[in-house]
DNA sequence: TAGGCCATCTGGTCCT
DNA sequence: AGGACCAGATGGCCTA
């Protein structure tokens, strides 16, 4: 946790509405109520400014979660964690592409043996259904990060 | 000790 | 006017 400060670019500011409109010095009264007020809007938006990095922190960690790891120890940097997300996305993509491929063509044969070649499909179906499996178990466990 | 990563503060800009 | 978002500055912590 750090330490909490006011700059001295603030102080500056809250000097320079001290000495507001007529020229001269604001009336004690004036100026200390602006400062108040002006210092109270800060440390709300430097609140609300930590409550929102709090949540995109948040956000990173189930981001984190979910994207792969490789046995890593060391937790993914944010910028890491992005890179990761990224290609894990791309490959997912890439592979449901090739499942949607893949199954086309077998509605494809399905078809075909129904209504041409009934004895010699049962053979030719069941051989395609075992091949297809692997690749995608190949590819989902291969899946290594693309470099951007 | 330098470099990487991070949390926080801050002022600017845009939007409601 | 006030909130959300953003980017720059700053300083702390950790690791090679």
């Amino acid at each position: 946790m750090k330490p909490c400060k006011l700059n001295s670019s603030m102080d500056a500011s809250l000097e320079t509405d001290l000495q507001c409109r007529n020229g001269t010095v604001c009336a004690a009264k004036c100026g200390s109520e602006r400062v108040e007020s002006t210092a109270k809007r800060r440390l709300a938006a430097n609140a609300r400014e930590r409550r929102r990095m709090q949540g995109l922190n948040t956000a990173f960690d189930r981001l984190r979660k979910v994207v792969p790891q490789w046995g890593q120890d060391k937790k993914l940097s944010k910028y890491e964690t992005l890179q990761m997300a990224l290609s894990y996305i791309m490959a997912l993509t890439r592979i449901l592409a090739e499942a949607e491929r893949y199954s086309a063509e077998k509605g494809w044969i399905n078809f075909h043996c129904e209504h041409f070649h009934q004895e010699s499909c049962h053979a030719y179906t069941g051989q395609k259904v075992a091949a297809e499996t692997d690749p995608y178990a190949q590819r989902l466990f291969s899946f290594q990060p693309d470099h951007y």
